[in-house]
DNA sequence: CTGAAGGCTAC
DNA sequence: TCTCGTAGCCTTCAG
């Protein structure tokens, strides 16, 4: 009972005699979620389960209480410690609690912010010691920045500076529903931290805890992501706060590369790739005078770092400014909103050279992050969401390919150690996690993942249960390439692949980023790909590997190439055209001998896991008016590779044929051939409209591939 | 018409 | 240690 808001209502409410009362008011304040019922239940659930809100709210059985439970435990942790006392003193806290809610939610009336003072517990907030100052609060990318700006922190920059860590990406408040805004932790401690108020047009900053806000990322694409999310809520929900002067919103910007003169005297720091280079281009033969030094993460500065940039704050700020020609809003707007109109045009008239961040710069206008630095992350997600029309291949599962290909023997390997590979011998930047996630799903072989696993799968990699999700952790894996994985990549090929790396000559940077690989048949239709990305998303099918052959044949014979349709390995069902663009795929139903309500289901539709089918069979609550509208019971004998779910259907006049009772039964789904996006040959971003384009594209390609393995096959006879 | 959910590489 | 959040696009489906 820490909070003056707990205390204050706890005593609120013992005035209230008598049960009845007290449930009443709880019912007022509470709107109609609880009764005393409910109340006894979550506090039983809340003594055994704690703050595993999942659990309490399962231990509560009801769907209005479960909705309350998470909204009580979205809010500020910390109010709600549990008192020794019953029922009562939990329901006063939650009272508390919610008129808390209540009250961030409402126009703000009642709720000074000298309600949030200084010190309330946020977790992993450190609050500025001196908020009758003007302070400025630092919201760091993940907990080890926030490390490092408390060792760069002097004593008496304490006194104005708070910190607060951001996990992971913010949510996109222009795009987001109220609930999942209300729900979201992180969004509402910043604002109870700044003490901001919905609906509040802010002209002034004096009745906020906090005056500032800087924003400290990784100077990565992602760090970029991060900044702009925050810009983005802040515009959507305090358009005012951004127009203010002084500015509100400012960046702290730490070197990507440190070079130091080796007699030790000169350093200089580069703040961007682009300036760097420019620098050692001047450089020529001094370059190897210089030590060089490159920053990955903020986790990479030294404490020491750290106290340095501090001293020099000025020099590693840069404000978010509005120059008031420009409406600044149509650039955030269009960055965030739910159409992909804005970043399309934004990323084809994207030009990298134009992308400087200038050292000297202390300001920038939201348009120009936007359409500078933000577009320069939107074209990251591109290029790494989304396939080459070569290799199909995104350059994750590239540089996993690349490294089992270059091993000298193929023996078994665990998934973590190829992860580990990748680091160390590619250019990769980002979490493990990751990339062991990309591994398993390049050996995935359940019907509806690849036609052709590139990569075995030795262990549990997943089944078609739980759509592969069910995979073991990476460490329990092993694998290594498959059979086919050779004779699809050649060797000879190799060298065309990895003797582009870009920065092999690049005395800094000696791994390698492997160019796309030349296989000898477009496998991007063979395992089909999906990706989602910044403007565009992509989905191809997977074809049949004998079709594709057949299509590369004909074209080798001058022939034309014919239509295919998809394909899957193992798939039991039936996969029909549905329209332009439109493939229907089915399950198999059988009726059960003797029994005429009785069905047998053989086979789901493709990317319908046993799982989620077996669940939408429930006669829950959600499931109402679905499939479990139509059958009186289900008995599943399925395994991890075969589907076998004895239904029994409803008594019905109506006769129905069997498409009839498989679109009832939830046994078909969709496959849409409309939104194959690859990147081609030139390394642009190419629509196809049909897999014979992909192969046709490919050929031609190819067949230039094969002439350069010629030419240098033969050089020697020039 | 709106909202939600699934798929996947990233933080 | 493990589970769980978030982005981004497109499609489908329920309400």
């Amino acid at each position: 009972m820490s909070s003056k808001n707990s205390m204050n209502a706890n005593k609120n409410f013992n005035k209230e005699a008598s049960p009845q009362s007290k449930t009443k008011k709880l019912k007022k304040k509470l709107g109609p979620q609880w009764t005393k019922d409910e109340l006894e239940r979550f506090y039983e659930a809340y003594q055994k389960h704690g703050r595993d809100w999942k659990k309490v709210a399962a231990s509560v059985e009801n769907n209005r209480s479960v909705d309350m439970v998470e909204a009580l435990f979205s809010m500020n942790q910390p109010y709600l410690s549990l008192p020794e006392a019953s029922v009562d003193g939990l329901a006063a806290i939650m009272t508390a609690h919610y008129s808390l809610f209540e009250e961030s939610e409402s126009k703000g009336e009642g709720h000074d912010a000298s309600g949030v003072t200084r010190g309330f517990p946020i977790k992993k907030l450190h609050d500025a010691e001196d908020l009758d100052k003007q302070c400025t609060l630092i919201l760091t990318e993940g907990d080890s920045a926030k490390h490092l700006v408390m060792a760069g922190l002097s004593s008496l920059q304490r006194k104005t500076y708070g910190v607060y860590p951001l996990q992971g990406k913010l949510l996109n408040v222009r795009i987001a529903s109220q609930k999942s805004i209300k729900k979201n932790r992180e969004l509402q401690n910043i604002k109870t931290i700044i003490g901001l108020k919905d609906e509040t047009s802010y002209t002034t900053t004096d009745s906020l805890r906090y005056k500032h806000v800087m924003v400290m990322t990784d100077q990565d694409e992602d760090g970029v992501h991060i900044k702009g999310l925050l810009i983005n809520f802040f515009h959507h929900k305090w358009p005012q706060l951004l127009k203010l002067n002084p500015p509100f919103l400012s960046e702290f910007r730490t070197p990507i590369v440190k070079v130091k003169n080796r007699n030790g005297v000169e350093a200089k720091s580069f703040y961007s790739m682009a300036e760097y280079s420019e620098w050692k281009e001047q450089q020529e033969d001094n370059l190897s005078k210089w030590e060089t030094t490159h920053y990955k993460g903020l986790g990479t500065h030294t404490s020491e770092e750290g106290c340095e940039y501090f001293k020099h704050i000025d020099n590693h700020k840069r404000v978010f400014v509005c120059d008031d020609d420009k409406d600044h809003g149509e650039a955030i707007d269009g960055a965030f909103n739910a159409n992909s109109k804005y970043r399309k045009e934004m990323l084809e008239n994207f030009d990298p050279n134009s992308h400087h961040h200038e050292t000297e710069a202390r300001q920038i206008t939201f348009t120009d992050f936007i359409e500078k630095d933000l577009a320069s992350f939107f074209m990251a997600n591109m290029k790494r969401s989304v396939p080459s029309m070569l290799d199909g291949l995104k350059p994750g599962q590239r540089k996993i390919l690349h490294c089992l290909l270059k091993r000298s023997s193929n023996e078994d390997i665990k998934v973590s150690q190829v992860s580990a590979l990748v680091l160390t011998h590619c250019d990769y930047y980002h979490s493990e996690k990751a990339l062991n996630n990309t591994i398993i799903k390049m050996a995935q072989q359940h019907v509806g993942s690849n036609n052709l696993p590139l990569l075995q799968s030795l262990g549990q990699f997943g089944t078609r249960i739980a759509g592969g999700q069910d995979a073991a952790d990476p460490r329990y894996l092993r694998t290594k390439l498959s059979q086919e994985t050779r004779i699809l990549f050649p060797k000879e090929d190799d060298k065309y692949a990895d003797a582009h790396t870009g920065s092999l000559n690049d005395e800094d940077r000696k791994n390698t980023e492997p160019t796309p690989y030349y296989p000898i048949v477009p496998m991007v239709l063979v395992n089909g790909c999906r990706g989602i990305a910044s403007g565009w998303s992509t989905f191809i099918p997977n074809y049949k590997l004998k079709d594709v052959i057949s299509n590369v044949e004909r074209l080798l014979n001058d022939e034309k190439t014919e239509p295919m349709d998809p394909w899957y390995e193992g798939f039991e069902g039936t996969i029909t055209k549905d329209g332009e663009n439109r493939y229907k795929t089915f399950g198999r139903l059988e009726e059960s001998s003797g029994n005429a309500e009785t069905r047998l289901v053989t086979e789901l539709p493709i990317e319908v896991w046993t799982n989620n089918y077996v669940s939408s069979l429930d006669k829950g609550k959600e499931n109402r008016g679905k499939v479990s509208a139509f059958i009186e019971n289900y008995l599943d004998r399925s395994n991890d590779t075969t589907v076998s779910i004895q239904i029994e259907l409803k008594k019905t006049e109506k006769k129905m044929t069997p498409e009839e009772e498989k679109e009832i039964l939830g046994l078909t789904t969709m496959l849409s051939t409309g939104n194959m996006y690859l990147f081609d040959e030139n390394d642009m971003i190419k629509k196809y409209e049909s897999p014979q384009e992909i192969i046709e594209d490919f050929y031609e390609a190819r067949l230039k591939a094969y002439d350069k393995r010629k030419v240098a096959k033969f050089s020697y006879l020039s």
